[in-house]
RNA sequence: GGUGGGGUGGCCGAGAGGCGAGGCAACGGCCUGCAAAGCCGUGUACACGGGUUCGAAUCCCGUUCCCACCUCCA
């Protein structure tokens, strides 16, 4: 089967063929980082990392690029505000970000360029539009640039409206526009702005305009035509309209695919800021471990809307859990002394619905099943069939970014030494445990038991003997 | 007003003409010294009303409710 995915500007689901073989270009969009970033922003990130994962799993090379946002009006208001530096203010947030996604185990783009490193590309994509006549300096001496959506018949074909059927914004404030639907591809500097948030420009000293840095970076990096072009959903429109439009309108052939996650609700609500609904990975990671929480940011259709309610991460942990019970007393089972050399696999049921377009749900299934043939076989001490679950499991959970095992996911980080030393002890309780149930001295073996788990230790028993976890 | 996406069992969440995805929870059983884990079983689920069809959660018509975007938004 060949992976297919929904491209949102023909809003049909639509064989993916990369345009240079073996190689993938992707770009996304990362944060503008003027604040915190909540549950919606990581989910987005997320959903580019399991097709980036998948991407790579499927053979692909994969080029990602995710930008950095690092200058905007609210940017400079809320360092304003704060009485601090814009720059200092866009860093510390984008600082938060990668601890997000990095506590996650969101990859790293292969780069992440920041739109005020990307002044002079943009100046060029300003010159050019204005040559092609799709651009125009203000007339009111603003110094502002604006794209002139008229100019361009295409205006709108992403999202499939027409410019005159748009509902006019409320607070629209035409200044020098021809059109109230132009946008600003370069902002004229205004009088009390920081110094420091002032470039020259062949039209006057100013900033970017926001749609522009995206479209000057992608270009730079990818090239005039790409794979695909990912986003929040809530991007579509007047984001990714607007730089589609000004990237095409300067020539290019831009994006093959443009690829939208859905958004986060809580108890049916979009998360933002300005309800006040949000809630932010910190707040998550203090009632469920990482893995947890990205097994339940990840576990629904990508264009799904994903609504948190309390409870959620509670459900993902039992699911989480099943999962690590199989994988760990597999591995005890079939690899005692703890160095094994498993090769993982992926059932084709699993890849079926990974390549339409990343059914992670269906691909779940397949997981939770494998997961309950495992335990059987377990159970009938059948070795070749725990061995051929647990190569699934792993294969499944390590392209999924979900495999417990990994060093990502142990708490504490590095805590190898800690652990060995641990099993030693726990063993030796085990040992005595062991000699006590022969003896059905009871009263001894739950008591060795009780004080094990005192320690946070659980210990479950099976006909081949005692394995022991740390408790979740 | 325009453009999209939806309403699936107690909850979450896939599917998209015929065989009850999967997870969580609940109940019963098996296993176990007990427990935990695990396994097996139990639910007459598809917003509502019509229609097409041998057969509809899936197609058509109508109704209704919800969400997102059209201003900054992942």
């Amino acid at each position: 089967m060949t992976l297919r995915f929904y491209d949102s500007a023909t809003a049909a689901v639509r064989d993916f063929v990369p345009l240079k073989e073996g190689r993938v270009s992707l770009y996304y969009c990362g944060a503008t980082v003027q604040g915190e970033p909540h549950i919606g922003h990581v989910r987005s990130a997320l959903a580019f990392d399991q097709l980036t994962r998948w991407l790579q799993t499927s053979g692909l090379d994969v080029t990602v690029v995710r930008n950095v946002t690092d200058i905007d009006d609210k940017i400079l208001v809320k360092a304003a505000e704060n009485n601090e530096p814009w720059w200092a203010l866009a860093y510390r947030f984008e600082q938060a970000f990668e601890d997000a996604y990095d506590a996650l185990g969101i990859l790293k783009p292969t780069y992440e360029p920041r739109a005020t490193g990307h002044i002079p590309e943009m100046h060029a994509l300003v010159a050019q539009l204005i040559e092609r006549g799709h651009a125009y300096p203000a007339p009111d001496n603003s110094g502002d640039v604006y794209f002139d959506v008229r100019s361009w018949a295409k205006y709108g074909s992403l999202t499939h409206q027409n410019i005159d059927d748009m509902q006019a914004a409320a607070d629209a404030d035409p200044r020098g526009k021809r059109d109230p639907r132009d946008f600003a591809l370069w902002k004229g500097f205004k009088e009390g702005e920081p110094e420091t948030a002032r470039w020259e420009s062949p039209w006057g000293a100013g900033r970017p305009g926001w749609h522009l840095e995206c479209s000057a970076m992608v270009t730079k990096y990818l090239g005039t035509e790409f794979d695909i072009h990912g986003g929040g959903l809530d991007l579509r429109f007047p984001h990714h309209e607007n730089e589609m439009a000004q990237s095409q309108a300067a020539g290019h052939g831009f994006a093959s695919f443009w690829m939208h996650n859905g958004m986060v609700t809580y108890l049916g609500e979009k998360m933002s800021k300005s309800i006040g609904n949000t809630i932010n990975p910190r707040e998550m990671l203090e009632i469920a471990r990482p893995l947890v929480v990205r097994y339940y940011l990840g576990q629904a259709h990508y264009r799904s809307v994903l609504d948190y309610r309390p409870g959620s991460l509670t459900e993902a942990a039992a699911a989480v859990e099943r999962i690590e019970t199989f994988m760990h007393a597999a591995l005890a089972k079939l690899f005692p002394g703890g160095d094994f050399g498993l090769v993982a696999k992926l059932p084709d049921a699993f890849r079926a619905a990974m390549d339409d377009d990343l059914n992670i749900p269906a691909a779940l299934a397949v997981l939770h099943d494998t997961v309950r043939a495992g335990n059987t076989a377990l159970a009938a001490r059948d070795d070749a069939g725990t061995l051929l679950a647990l190569q699934g499991v792993m294969g499944m959970t390590d392209a999924l970014g979900i495999n417990p095992t990994e060093a990502q996911w142990q708490r504490g980080g590095d805590a190898t030494a800690e652990t060995a030393a641990l099993d030693v002890l726990v063993n030796a309780q085990l040992a005595a445990r062991a000699q006590a149930r022969k003896e059905k001295n009871w009263a001894e073996s739950d008591r060795i038991r009780d004080t094990l788990a005192a320690a946070g230790i659980d210990i479950a028993d099976s006909a081949d003997g005692s394995i022991w976890s740390l408790k979740k």
